[in-house]
DNA sequence: TATAATTTTTAGTTAAGACTAAATATATAT
DNA sequence: ATATATATTTAGTCTTAACTAAAAATTATA
């Protein structure tokens, strides 16, 4: 059983992990977590102990099979919770996040794999991104950021990349959200931006906004 | 704000409160939460510092008005997610306790308020106790336990005093769940034991099962 | 390659929340 | 009323998970 630091501690990892990083550095744990780096190489030998890190001094932490199954775990119970927020208790997808990361702590194989059927097993959280099953295992869906789609091309909304309360709001008022249908009318050379088309309406966005949307292509 | 330890420290007062008590124990602290005596005076003080208990040593102590509010909302948010869990989630009214126990300290009003809605607003949790309001306020039924009923009187289950898995189980196997119509059809002098009526089936039952179960007379 | 900059680890503190053992206060019994 | 028993508090220790500052290793630069 873990802490619950040592569970935030694997989340951290096993995102680093997924963001394509091979050998994960003290320091981009602790920027991650909001720490410092001594306290990191603390909780890593801790880990290690635990045979869910395999760590070799100076040269970064990467995660053991069963590390990788752990962290899943506890980003399918954050997925799950999301999901439910969302579709039960009528959460915005902005307000979910802080609940989740207390939710997915709690410990219970039953209360998770319940709500899982609860919710009609759902594949994707709210904010597009995939549901581990029991095993750990990642289905990753295709899908292109926004910003690599040339003019003309046409796609959906199928996720974020970054999920703060700020930017989803933000696509809320445009009226962007998962599942609608974008295309691509222009895209200006000077500074990156597009000029799009949702719901019939004419929007233009910053390649910064581009960069955080990820469209299934079409 | 409070700790995950010094929630559980308000929440035993709180019972031990209920239970009547007037000036709670240390040792009864101690004891409830299955802790040594001295870490009970070190927290205490400690919410005493927060204003939600009056402490003076060797007297005892005492929730305020803050203290009460604070335990009664945990009292409510465990009693609801018992609810989720059995009406939602499958849960047997054996199973919920120790999930509930992890749950009660998720912090976000949002989450409770939206969850007593989406339940109904229950009144009651799956073991007949009552679900604090917002505010704290409990409201009491009036409930004796089976045990004071007289020879040919009747009832309705309402509650368990003891609501350990062992016993709930017991329950279960017996036909007991609340609702349930009970007639005490007989009682033993020699060791208080009763005869009831269930279901038009006829149950023994001993005085220890008869003093954990709560019974609405009619 | 030698030096400088950066990253990581180690050593030593701190705070929360538990513990044991000892001291002190209160309650009970002669 | 005094002695004994019980309850409570205090003093000191331990563990977890943070921190700062200093030392050591690695990486980058001249
Ligand atoms: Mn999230
Ligand atoms: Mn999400
Ligand atoms: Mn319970
Ligand atoms: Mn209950």
């Amino acid at each position: 059983m873990f802490t619950l630091s040592e569970e935030n501690y694997l989340k951290a990892i096993y995102h680093l992990e997924l963001d394509g990083t091979k050998g994960i550095s003290t320091n981009s744990i602790a920027e991650k977590l909001q720490t410092k780096a001594s306290s990191v190489t603390d909780m890593i030998k801790k880990l290690s102990d635990k045979k869910v890190v395999i760590y070799k001094k100076y040269k970064g932490v990467k995660l053991t099979d069963l590390g990788k199954k752990t962290a899943a775990n506890i980003v399918r119970k954050h997925r799950l919770w999301e999901v439910f927020l969302v579709e039960k208790l009528n959460f915005s997808w902005d307000e979910v996040h802080e609940v989740a990361e207390q939710l997915e702590h709690i410990k219970s194989a039953k209360l998770i794999n319940q709500l899982d059927e609860f919710l009609g097993f759902p594949t994707h959280d709210p904010h597009g991104d995939p549901i581990p099953d029991n095993e750990g295992n990642l289905k990753t869906i295709e899908k292109s950021l926004l910003s690599t789609l040339h003019k003309n091309e046409t796609g959906i909304c199928v996720g974020v990349d970054d999920s703060s309360s700020e930017f989803l709001q933000f696509l809320d008022k445009k009226g962007i959200v998962l599942g609608k249908k974008i295309t691509v009318l222009e895209k200006e050379n000077f500074d990156d931006s597009l000029s799009i088309l949702v719901d019939e309406k004419k929007l233009s966005i910053s390649n910064k906004i581009a960069n955080n949307l990820y469209i299934k292509k079409s």
